[in-house]
DNA sequence: TCGCACATGTAACGTGTTACATGATTAG
DNA sequence: CTAATCATGTAACACGTTACATGTGCGA
């Protein structure tokens, strides 16, 4: 999934400025599925524009920078339903903190377990946000999507709480310097 | 997290040769983290032996191209162990297939349900790979991040099980043909 | 005999990030 | 007065993928 992509399904349900694409993409409901920047942003519009499927009018403002408002084309909607036509790519996780989790028996206790402490205060933080977005969702498969989302954090939650002990034991008892590796 | 850590972290088990850690990034139990091919991996390891944290000897077989077998030092146990201790990246999840389920009311109800039936048997075979993977495992935090992976997993293979007719009750009644762009 | 598994490596290319350039207004 | 928000865009850089180059042995 690329900026391209995503992009064209933030336009499908309204115009924005790449400015709000950018801040949809990082903070916004798109966060769960890309965190793009102004760099790959504005040339992906530029882009899109030139092909078509997308158009821009320049909206002058007072005390502030003149806006650039894309809108998408009929050519840019099928064009975008049409690519969820075709093979998908494939999900992908990424985790440092599962790596570091890996190698408990490497780190020192105190460690361990702030991460894990740290860890289910982030996960509470996003499942809130999950709540918050629910109630501003357009889309009606957003509610579905939105719901998927906090069930697997919900079960990592609870299981990050129910077994962190387990790690904890694992890991190297703390000797007062932080002194783990080797 | 990049291939050079990925590769420090497979050989913190063992030595390994760049055809194995490949092997291991894309089919193994490392797959979960990244997905590393030959272009990245060799200039990755031979970075990393200029910087002395890998050493590599070469075993000539018959029949067979030669090895190059490389094993991590002191100094690469200590390195990894310490980038370990610095702050985690974030996780990331990015999946196309979230991003075509909430545009499921633009899409036929034929090709949502089938897109959702062949996602239980992907996660179905997912589940039953994490089960391999913790026969085999070495490490001692592997059965409890085996375990985390599992429970997600499940949690979603059965959020699908159980919603997914609401999701193709919003899809768009099958016409005969696929037009579902507008 | 066709293609896969073994095995290493490079070059071209794609895609995205970070930092820079510019500049007014507003909230603390 | 300082930092953040609004707003667009480019250039340098980082990182990774795909395709190419090379070659043997084995199983279908």
């Amino acid at each position: 999934m690329n900026v391209r992509t995503v992009c064209l399904a933030i336009l499908y349900d309204g115009e924005a400025t790449g400015y709000e694409i950018r801040k949809l993409s990082v903070e916004g409901e798109y966060s769960y599925f890309i965190d793009a920047s102004y760099g790959s942003i504005y040339p992906a519009l530029a882009r899109l524009e030139q092909e078509r499927l997308v158009t821009s009018r320049v909206e002058v403002q007072e005390g502030k920078p003149a806006k650039k408002i894309y809108s998408i084309t009929p050519a840019g909607r099928s064009a975008f339903i049409q690519s969820l036509f075709e093979k998908l790519g494939e999900d992908e996780y990424r985790s440092e903190f599962l790596l570091f989790l890996r190698f408990a028996s490497e780190l020192p206790q105190s460690l361990v377990e702030q991460r894990l402490a740290e860890r289910i205060v982030e996960v509470d933080a996003t499942l809130a946000d999950f709540d918050r977005l629910k109630k501003e969702h357009t889309h009606p498969g957003d509610a579905w999507v939105i719901d998927y989302g906090r069930t697997c954090m919900q079960a990592a939650r609870d299981y990050i709480h129910a077994h962190r002990g387990k790690l904890i034991a694992l890991a190297r008892p703390d000797t007062g310097d932080a002194a783990a590796a080797e």
